[in-house]
DNA sequence: ACACAAAATGAGAACGTTCTCATTCCCCGC
DNA sequence: GCGGGGAATGAGAACGTTCTCATTTTGTGT
């Protein structure tokens, strides 16, 4: 009783149709859920297909329907947790929807984001949920400014692409740095050093300025010197050496905010090299609840990663399925504190 | 000088000849690398696709070549950081290559493997890379083994699936697990504690093997009860209430051994909350070198993802472009131990 | 000026689907 | 027995490439 091999060689619907003695049409009708067969021939052509072990090929469905249930995301680094668990997200939702996802990492460099969207644009993904690496400020180069304004469904998360009409989703960089700046400063902190590393991204650009806000309140401004930027983020050591000078050159310091989340390890690291007390010396507050900050025990701006990412593929998919725009649409996400035991007041009340 | 805008809808090569005043034929040869066309046609041709913003079709090209230029990897779940390491460095050798990448999780559900294996062989990639969720012993289904056993080349990482004639890239997990148990006896401990998850894939067996083959060298066994297994692996709850059983009903205990890098958090606080000190009251070791091993400064067994990835994908790229089968190749790479300050000698000598 | 090889080009098939359109089949009512 | 209508089926085009094969053009040596 055992099925006849038919060496796979490149098993077609044709080839299923012959077997079942139907026309190739009434074999993709069969299988298809379009037109109509009687319930005989459907049961035929589904034995044929079986027993030929038949594999539908969707590069030819694609090409014929104009649609290859794919999107493209691209992101900076796989392997950071903010993006991990963005593209899981995302992945989980588009899988529900018969989709398959390909991951792109950019490792924040426009030209490889540039080289990426092309290739998906060749492959001619259903759409793209775009984290992008444009600087705020740099003028775009009319090859990818071309990409972005294409007609392919688009949508940016966590970083706004300046002008580009396209839907945005993230976090409220604003006032979840507003906020954060607030509770310092209501515990008494009044000269809070400031890190940041990714400078030139939107999102680093907002919380600088939600903080600013805060210090405004107080009538306070953010002396220079007291805000430093690390560019070469994802290197240890640069923000730590960066941590250093800042408290060196500011000794009466008597907090530390990080504004991106690779910088926990190197101030963690540079606190405890010099000796401070947490929170007795010294209080720290960070930007994204990662692992390292609840190991720690470092109170943290949280953000609602899993909900940024559901919103921008359900939004992804509906101007996949229903041709809208959404052209304008901006989806903000609080953001909290989750306070834990790194805060507390200055040293001299 | 603006280009005119050519409304992109669907500028295909023939247009494109056609703005040229060639043939199609010579369109694509002018762009392709084969063939010969001159030097006057060739640019002629290239500022028309320029002009009028032709992006290729990867699909028809796909179609026509039988060859997608997509490779499949299929993970339990990108937010681990050994996946997320893992996808990472494949991604970026398939980019290389001129590569994409579909990401897959299965959330080490077997149906959900099926499902996007499936998935992939409609979509034609052109090679597979899997961390296969198959439990060591249970029959694999038919339709999966038909898969599995398929002409596309495949290669099997971290888990091996037992009876597969397929390439396997994978740590020294008895080793490892044989160093680190022997590191542990040899600071004076007879009484340690086992905790597992995922008790059904092959690594987790070899890691217990390993374990017993140190304990054998020292002329003991593993009794019962000294190793728990805890199946909804990914809840820190459940690891921790399986940490305290087996402390409540071990309390001669003197070091924790975790066989996968989920059970950290979970050992970390149910330690914590019986104000068990560590290294002075218990010792902990674990298996992998994640972020909060470091931040607890725990011991741990350390493997270079990077490499397996990249081993992987390279045996992968060589079986598609030079069609070899590397049927029973089995790429093994060592471990190493993390010293830190989580181990010592046993409170009482 | 002629022959001949090499270079350049074009026509058209093929890749594996889906789906429109036309045709055939079947059933039913009168 | 016949017409009509809906269900079932088949033929074939189209999707956008690449590449083979045949043809035309160009160039070169005598």
């Amino acid at each position: 009783m055992r099925s006849e091999k038919g060496h796979n060689e490149s098993v077609t619907i044709k080839r299923v149709a012959e077997r079942a003695g139907v026309s190739a049409a009434t074999a993709a009708r069969a299988m298809g859920k379009y037109g109509s067969v009687s319930e005989k021939t459907r049961q035929r052509v589904l034995d044929a297909a079986h027993a030929l072990s038949y594999v539908p090929n969707a590069i030819a469905k694609s090409m014929r329907v104009q649609r290859t249930r794919t999107i493209g995301v691209i992101i900076g680094d796989i392997q950071a947790p903010f993006f991990s668990k963005l593209a899981f997200a995302i992945e989980d939702f588009a899988n529900r929807q018969g989709y398959n996802v390909l991951v792109c990492n950019t490792n924040e460099k426009p030209e490889r984001e540039l080289r990426h969207l092309q290739s998906l644009f060749e492959r001619r993904v259903d759409g793209i949920i775009l984290s992008s690496t444009q600087r705020f400020n740099s003028e775009m180069s009319q090859d990818i400014r071309r990409l972005y304004e294409s007609e392919i469904p688009l949508v940016t998360v966590d970083r706004q692409v300046n002008g580009l009409k396209r839907p945005l989703v993230q976090c409220n960089n604003l006032g979840g740095s507003y906020q954060a700046g607030k509770y310092l400063l209501g515990l008494g902190h009044r000269n809070i050093g400031v890190i940041a590393s990714n400078q030139f991204v939107n999102s680093t650009r907002e919380r600088e300025a939600g903080f600013r806000m805060a210090l405004a309140e107080y009538g306070l401004t953010l002396r220079p010197g007291m805000i430093r930027y690390c560019e070469e983020s994802f290197i240890t050591e640069a923000g730590r050496q960066i941590t250093k000078e800042l408290l060196d050159d500011n000794p009466d310091t008597t907090a530390l905010y990080l504004l991106n989340n690779p910088l926990y390890r190197s101030a963690w690291l540079e606190l405890k090299a010099r000796g401070a007390r947490i929170p007795e010396d010294i209080s720290l507050l960070g930007w994204g609840d990662v692992e390292l900050a609840e190991a720690w025990d470092i109170t943290a701006v949280t953000q609602p990663i899993q909900k940024i990412g559901l919103r921008a593929a359900e939004t992804l998919f509906d101007m996949i399925d229903n041709r809208t725009r959404h052209e304008d649409d901006v989806a903000v996400f609080d953001t909290a504190i989750v306070y834990r035991s790194s805060c507390a007041k200055p040293r001299t009340g």
